[in-house]
DNA sequence: GGTGAATTGTTTTGCTAACAAACATATTCC
DNA sequence: GGAATATGTTTGTTAGCAAAACAATTCACC
């Protein structure tokens, strides 16, 4: 796969190294509008205590670079000079991929969360590490011409299902992918020329819900997603998503909910992920496959006894690794996804209660429990922040990585 | 207890505020010179990345506030100018307190982890919260001459057994003591005029260990601590101390361990805290009552099968818990302290076996197990830490808040 | 419909603090 | 004793933030 070296980035700007206050200020300018999707200038000087005149200037710089747009604001006015709204240009971009084990998901992705482009690409198989690469590489090249014409791309994001060492973006294991020890955020980034990171998906998918869905406003989440691959977690402390020494944390499916339990792939027995599954609930529901929201309705609408039991039974077992987690990092909010946010929705007092019972008295009574609030596009906005990261810490340098070489 | 309004702050320095910059920069050397010791001024160019005139200006100013003061470099000189050492005033000190089950204990500490003085008193009975403050107090006042004299004192740091909401110092529930609701903080301050906050005892003691013992250099750590009352544990992710919504963070000694297990005063059943305890091992050791050393001497010498039975056992439920810790957290390190450390070191193989066959692959091939290392003054060096935190924050700012009232 | 109050953008001005460069000082190595 | 090296010190320059004064735009009230 031969690859002519495109200009990725529009203008080439030059490269913008500001004092490290004038970058703060500009990257917590940036976070703000793009995490809101839009602020006014009013807003912005409240949230961020700087002055007016300062704001000014910043959002002046902003605009010059390209990177946001003001309009006249919507919302009815109030007493006072109207203050306009500052909007994240569309124009500025990441490319998402997320591979699974029956397809590669491509997302064209821009700043505010905005999914511009989603490109679903099935495959026969299990894609391989290579494969995955090169079905996203020729959907990337397939959009050249359209993201050289109206994008200014900072990177791609990838959302692997499994352990990903995110300094170096090696997958280190996904089991249900088979992959092991596979470089391939270097892959991508080679194959591609644009820089990539990869990280965990259940990690990207808190840190979505974190800013964009069920955890906005909230500074602590413990994120569980429940899917045909299993359980994956994603921790958020303090407003950010907790790494461990090399990005690997969160992985809360092999918590232990039962002594003696099933033998898990992982080499321990009686893991969450083996005790609470999807499985059994679609053979009960009388389901031959699907996805989660059809296992909702079926579940609401044949209920048996057996199948009663079973999400007892499921429900028990989670909350068992929610008391660890209540335990352990007093957590402002749980954010269930996938077909464990069906199993809460079930029967919405139960994982409470259990808390309540189970959990020491202070983490405990502070816990809400919520589902999780951004369905499909997740995985696309999760990896898209990760290729953000790199851009919102430094909006001014923007142009100064044209291609890749992390 | 009436008490007249004292110049708790030798010379009534006027409240600075410097522009967050130079807040920023002041409070990042005196942070690497207070958990260095001493460093000197040509490290601290090295570490800060700040240019050699601005450290010199932020050294200078130091100084001129007697926050710091420097001396001729100790070591045998290298080429080039020597570099004299900045060490941190011994005169800003902060008082600890940590009341335990048959002791109040407070310790007058000084910048760079240092124990000036330390009062062990002991209580007939387990205090009551009004008990240990007046306790502390009466020890305070007491010192109250030579403080005034000698001494700027930040403010005073608790170390409690048991949930301490560490926004507002109050105890939500500390078993051991049997105290519930208690604002100690506010008591502390009321009654003594210092600042006071509070916090978990484990907490404190794993940002001691992060800083000055085991975990130093380290970013990413799960402490243990094992004693009479059982079990607390810390967290240190990306070398911040995890403090989760209300600073409750770290409870893992009610993780689940085992199903079914003995039940627990927490309501749950099957805690770590349940299945490994000392109490057991001081009996099969021949022991009434004693200290963590003389566990470790009578378990080394009188080693008879039942023992080692135990030990096993008890090493088992540890690892269950460490597994859960490694995967949820990916850790750098996990330090042990108290009966947990004398597990450890009895048998240093067993657990680190434990994480390689039962925790995630990534993870597990990362973390190393330390036993903690810094004894008796763990408390009193986490509870200053607390009680430093706020003047770390802002050097400058010293002598803004001469008293209380948080 | 006009006037005043309120809010916010804009321009000007001044100050703080960091950096760079040139210079000074103290040590080792030869 | 001199060169090389490392580091403290002094001076000048610049970036960037904030305060103040001014301008613009809206609402409320009469």
């Amino acid at each position: 796969m031969t690859q002519p070296p495109l200009p990725h980035l529009s203008p080439p700007l030059p490269a913008i190294d500001p004092d490290p206050s004038r970058r703060n200020n500009l990257a917590l300018i940036t976070a703000l509008v793009h995490h809101h999707g839009s602020l006014s200038r009013a807003q912005l000087t409240k949230r961020t205590g700087l002055n007016r005149s300062t704001v000014g200037a910043l959002i002046g710089q902003l605009v010059t670079l390209g990177l946001m747009y003001e309009a006249a604001p919507t919302g009815k006015a109030q007493v006072g000079r109207p203050s306009p709204e500052v909007h994240p240009s569309p124009s500025i971009a990441a490319l998402a991929v997320n591979p699974e084990i029956d397809a590669v998901t491509i997302g064209l992705m821009s700043l505010g969360g905005k999914v511009q482009k989603k490109i679903r690409y099935a495959t026969e198989r299990i894609p391989t590490a290579r494969e995955a690469v090169n079905i996203a590489v020729a959907v990337i090249e397939g959009m050249q011409s359209e993201l050289a014409a109206s994008y200014r791309i900072t990177g791609i994001g990838m959302a692997v299902p499994g352990l990903v060492n995110r300094d170096d973006g090696v997958v280190r294991y996904a089991p249900h992918l088979g992959w092991r020890d596979e470089p391939v955020a270097r892959m991508m980034s080679e194959a591609s020329g644009y820089v990539c990171h990869a990280a965990n998906d259940a990690s990207l998918a808190a840190e979505a819900e974190l800013i964009f869905g069920a955890g906005a406003g909230q500074r602590n989440i413990v994120y569980l997603n429940g899917g045909a691959s299993g359980i994956g977690g994603g921790l958020v402390s303090d407003g950010t998503l907790l790494r461990g020494s090399s990005g690997y944390a969160g992985e809360m499916g092999h918590t232990l909910v039962r002594t003696s339990g099933t033998v898990c792939h992982c080499g321990a027995s009686g893991c969450l992920e083996t005790e609470v599954s999807q499985a059994p609930l679609f053979e009960l529901a009388g389901l031959d496959g699907g996805d989660t929201s059809q296992l909702e309705d079926a579940l609401r609408t044949r209920r048996s006894d057996k199948l009663d039991k079973e999400v007892a039974r499921q429900l028990g077992y989670l909350g068992i690794a929610l008391r660890n987690a209540v335990n352990t990092l007093n957590p402002d909010a749980i954010v269930l996804d996938g077909f464990l946010g069906v199993l809460h929705a079930l029967s919405p007092q139960t994982l409470g209660d259990h808390l309540q019972s189970q959990a020491l008295g202070g983490p405990a009574s502070e816990v809400t429990i919520h589902r999780a609030e951004l369905g499909s596009d997740l995985m696309m906005i999760g990896a898209a922040e990760l290729a953000f990261s790199q851009f919102l810490a430094n909006p001014a340098g923007m142009g100064a990585v044209p291609t890749a070489r992390r």
